[in-house]
RNA sequence: CGGGCUGUGGUAUAGUGGCAUUACGCACGAUUCGGGUUCGUGUAAUCCGAGUUCGAUUCUCGGCAGCCCGACCA
């Protein structure tokens, strides 16, 4: 993509009703743009990224058996009053229609997928299943909050799976885990987010969410120094030993959720009647799993993860491109390189635009690419273009003509 | 939802009871071309409503919006 052709522009100031550095950096790069309290716009280069970490979410959850849907924001009322969430959850959007028909905005779809799963499973051969969507929540926060950490709505990966009986859910649960380390790791979180105890919600003693250490979080944790396993602090007076090894030498951070699995029992699925055969003839009402992941979260929080006093620093897995080609002055080398990174299906970022280099550079160190390619007067007399790193100081020289294959390593 | 702070061009800001400042951006013309280059010209703003006043962007009240602290967060 020509740089000079991309809707967004950098700005060199920060909005002053922003104070959270993930909403900063995003909004000065051009990632994103606050249309109010909770609500971001996603621009085109926030929405590659948002692309990226989908992608990943969905191969690491298609592994594990989950079949992707797609579920209605607009729910009937009738349904939450089943499960009776319509007075219970404070923080359920509610809307009318011009008849006064009442309408939930979906804030989790429990609502909506049990009454699915009862149409089509209905002998426990059809299990275990389990199925998932990435959709937008809406959730009526009293405060918004952290830039686009904590917003109304918000685009979330949240998968449900089924069960006949608990060692099976146990068993998924597990899966469910290990593939939530799996995204975060491929995200470039990984040694920063922590597997964490926290309240169990309606079913279990505990669930876990997975928390990653930033100034920026909300939560307190306490890791386990032996064992590398959290609790929350919400359950740390009534669990003051680590669960899982007994533990007592704990380390105090701040860290923000970044993900939650949930054991719910049969919470959703009883109102509904989603029982099917066992064996025996006999009906059992099935055990759900529910598992959550908020990209924006997800993204804002890498923000806050990784960057330096110039800008962001994008994991290669989730860069909006790999590549910043940066042009100085008019040459036609740089044109010839972007068409061999094109011809190399390497994603690339082209700076053409009539700037200065002063101001180019500013741009590429805000937005963050793995890679700097910059082509000038300069670099071609010493033999060819520079291939820098973001967070390094200095490049090298390679000639031209080797650009695109020495980026495709 | 309780408390605090704040609303001025697209962005960031100054100031004032009487013609609204500057920078960035944007447009045009030069200049420059390895770290937001330099110069000129132009463009564009006082959140909404009521009150006080000859006159309110400024003071008062109300509303709305934003941020921060707290509470809340399947």
């Amino acid at each position: 993509m020509k740089q000079s052709q991309l809707f967004t522009k950098t700005q060199k100031n920060a909005p002053k009703d922003e104070m959270s550095l993930n909403a900063q950096l995003l909004i000065r790069g051009g990632f994103v743009d606050k249309l109010m309290a909770g609500a971001y716009t996603i621009l085109p280069l926030g929405w590659r990224v948002m692309k990226k970490i989908e992608n990943i979410i969905r191969e690491e959850i298609d592994a594990i058996g989950g079949q992707e849907i797609f579920m209605p924001a607009l729910q009937p009322k009738e349904n939450w009053e089943r499960t009776g969430r319509w007075s219970t959850m404070d923080d359920l959007y509610k809307v009318k229609d011009s008849s006064d028909r009442e309408f939930a905005l979906g804030a989790t779809h429990e609502e909506v997928i049990s009454p699915l799963v009862k149409k089509f499973i209905n002998s426990y051969k059809d299990l275990p299943f389990s199925a998932y969507q990435i959709q937008s929540k809406f959730r009526m926060e009293l405060r918004a909050k952290s830039g686009i950490l904590r917003g109304r709505e918000f685009m979330m990966k949240d998968l449900y799976s089924f069960h006949l009986d608990q060692e099976d859910l146990n068993n998924y649960y597990e899966k469910a885990k290990k593939a939530y380390k799996n995204i975060f790791e491929r995200v470039g979180i990984g040694d920063k987010t922590f597997v964490t105890f926290a309240s169990g919600g309606s079913f279990s003693k505990y669930s876990h969410e997975f928390q990653t250490l930033t100034e920026a979080g909300e939560d307190i944790i306490y890791i386990c120094n032996k064992c590398n396993l959290a609790i929350n602090k919400e359950i740390k007076s009534e669990t003051p030993q680590c669960p899982d090894c007994q533990g007592s030498d704990f380390r105090e951070e701040k860290a923000v959720e970044v993900g939650n699995i949930f054991k719910l029992g049969t919470k959703y699925s009883a109102p509904f009647n989603l029982a099917v055969d066992n064996k025996q003839g006999e009906k059992v009402t099935l055990i759900m799993g529910c598992y959550g992941i908020g990209l924006q979260r997800l993204m804002g929080t890498i923000v806050e993860v990784d960057n330096d006093e110039k800008g962001i620093i994008w994991p290669e897995s989730i860069a909006p491109f790999k590549v910043h080609l940066v042009s100085l002055g008019k040459n036609e080398e740089a044109e010839k390189i972007y068409q061999d990174l094109l011809k190399k299906n390497i994603e690339v970022l082209y700076d053409d635009r009539d700037v200065s280099a002063g101001e180019k550079f500013a741009d590429t160190d805000l937005i963050g690419l793995p890679y700097r390619v910059v082509v000038s007067e300069k670099s071609l007399k010493s033999g060819g273009a520079e291939i820098k790193k973001r967070p390094e100081p200095k490049g090298e020289i390679i000639p031209t003509d080797k650009i695109a294959a020495e980026l495709s390593k």
